[in-house]
DNA sequence: TTGTATGCGTTATCAA
DNA sequence: TTGATAACGCATACAA
């Protein structure tokens, strides 16, 4: 029955000294005005009593908070988790606590996470995770976020600069443009995308940087080689039974019908479908390099040892959660800081050097 | 310059009501005992006043939060982030936020994390991920779940029952030992085991099992082809190179050295140890499962598609994630309940039946 | 340096 | 059904 809690109040009194002395004593504020008699006589009350304050009351009592809201879409998605991992390091050094929603997605669960944040007055929210082409979502989710903001919260995103907060820009489009030229340097000349959702940005950007460089490099993208799907392992594998139904990608050497040429290599916009790619393409008897070249997109670290190794673009996800947060807990500024962060060409052997 | 905060007394204001009915309006609580007219006025006012409720004064003022606290051990790697999905899904749904601490195995940050927890008043911890065998480090967070539990909060965690709290038991001994069976059935009878640290529990059941279940059938293990090491990917990647230097593992038919017969099959304690063990096998030019067949332990999703597809023991780590939570969260027991939760053996292709 | 008293924003108790 | 008013547990301005 040791239910009955202790308060600051019994603490105070334990010790003989006055409930202001006591939370002098024991939050140790920057003027230490409590002389060290006292406070060892307070901390012992409080040890023996086994007080432990309460953060709500502080929080109460303060002002503010320490807790720090991360949304992400889906917190079993390597990708998420290890932006994730970075976010709590960065909180933990700066003694913050994370409280994390995992969303699936819902543009609505995320609006209702910004307001709960609002409501626990948590320091700074932090979006992780692409927008979709969904304009009334994203403004609902800004003006939110605007609100939070104009109540004294911190918040950054990563992914696409469209919430009007600080974000880690990923320069999806410039780090495609550059898996191009160097599969170019291989000799790929003629390829299919496993480009995920149209209305997806992130997707989009990374097919469309992919697509440009193409059109620079003089061997446009054959917009029927680009192939609409979900943004997961299924999304990929069925894409890629596509292509190869319609016999644009088939065994090397077989000109198999399709639209003159068959596709040398296929790229998906992140390497969960790219293994789900991988996946179609075995269980069609296919060859992954051999009958068709493959590469994806995130460096997931987990996948960094699949047969083939697959040619992909490495992002610093665990640093870009810490950026963000630290984004998100600086000091409030007037104009969005973006902060730009390039992905890593990586080549490996899905993609070998054509002959 | 909106900083100033508007609170419940501004609405109240606002409507022309007393705070108290302001405030049995709009938290519209059990007995509703407000006028609608009156009750559509309050609401009114605080949409116009764009009122947000201060969760940390409701906290203080009903006696309890709507927090629950998730310690894992690093939120990057996939079973971690799978069970978390499973307990954000679970707490949603009883109308709680998941406060995250990733420990990175550090028993020192579990404490903190848990005494954190308690200063927050959460309404409970979840604890995930298997113990090592510190018998002090395990009594201290035993004892401060005690403390933390005699305080009203509940708890519970997931691996083995050593908490004192209600756990969700990984049925590791059973599931190895089925493993075992399975593969003997497909011929196997020479096995190494990549075994993970010798104080990891987890590890260690996942060993016991394997290796009592081989002295059942007959055919016991050889102790020297029981590998330590650590449970990463790295780890299964250094213990596939000791034994293939040792030369117990090496060309099939290429009976090289080492003490007698050959391995036919390595079985790591985990999945990704699994996959580090085939990319070892691979950097040293052997084929699997020709020269050597491998399986791991986890199903982790991510690794389904490997080359080639990876026998394993698969958990529901979702579900797992979900059955933690209602625990943690069910009215206090004097008993802590166990709920076993066993493992599927999932028979692939990197263990093909031996001609 | 210490103590007193007030406020933080809400809920809940008690009268009206 | 509504309204004063007292908690809730702590921090802090002000006084001593």
């Amino acid at each position: 029955m040791s239910d009955m809690t202790v308060t600051l109040s019994d603490v105070a009194r334990e010790a003989g000294v006055s409930l202001a002395t006591a939370s002098r004593a024991i939050n140790g504020s920057a003027n230490r005005t409590v002389r060290p008699e006292l406070r060892e006589r307070v901390l012992a009350a409080a040890a023996r009593l086994r007080y432990s304050p309460d953060a709500n009351a502080q929080a109460m009592a303060r002002g503010r908070t320490t807790a720090l809201g991360l949304i992400v879409h889906d917190i079993a998605d390597p990708y998420f988790s290890t932006i994730a991992s970075g976010v709590t390091a960065a909180a933990e050094r700066a003694g913050l606590v994370v409280t994390l929603a995992s969303t699936d997605r819902d543009a609505g669960r995320e609006l209702a996470f910004v307001e709960l944040m609002q409501r626990q007055r948590a320091r700074a929210i932090i979006v992780a995770g692409g927008r979709h082409d969904d304009d009334a979502a994203n403004r609902a989710l800004a003006d939110a976020l605007v609100e939070y903001r104009s109540r004294g919260g911190g918040a950054a995103a990563v992914g696409q600069p469209l919430l009007g907060v600080d974000t880690v820009v990923i320069e999806n489009r410039s780090a495609t443009a550059e898996l191009v030229r160097q599969l170019h340097g291989r000799g790929y000349r003629r390829f299919a995308v496993l480009a995920g959702p149209t209305a997806h940005l992130t997707a989009h950007e990374r097919l469309d940087g992919f697509r440009t460089s193409l059109d620079d490099l003089g061997t446009p993208l054959d917009p029927d080689l680009v192939i609409p799907c979900a943004f997961t392992r299924d999304g990929g594998y069925e894409a890629m039974e596509q292509l190869i139904a319609r016999g644009v990608v088939g065994r090397a050497g077989t000109g198999s019908g399709g639209s003159g040429q068959p596709v040398e290599a296929v790229f998906a916009v992140n390497d969960v479908m790219a293994v789900g790619a991988m996946a179609a393409a075995r269980a069609a008897g296919l060859d992954v390099p051999g009958d068709v070249a493959i590469a994806g997109f995130d460096d997931i670290i987990t996948l960094r040892d699949i047969t083939p190794s697959l040619t992909t673009i490495r992002l610093p996800l665990a640093d870009i959660g810490a950026m963000v947060t630290e984004l998100a807990l600086a000091p409030d500024n007037d104009a969005p800081r973006l902060v730009p962060v390039d992905g890593e060409v990586i080549l490996r052997d899905s993609t070998p050097p054509l002959a």
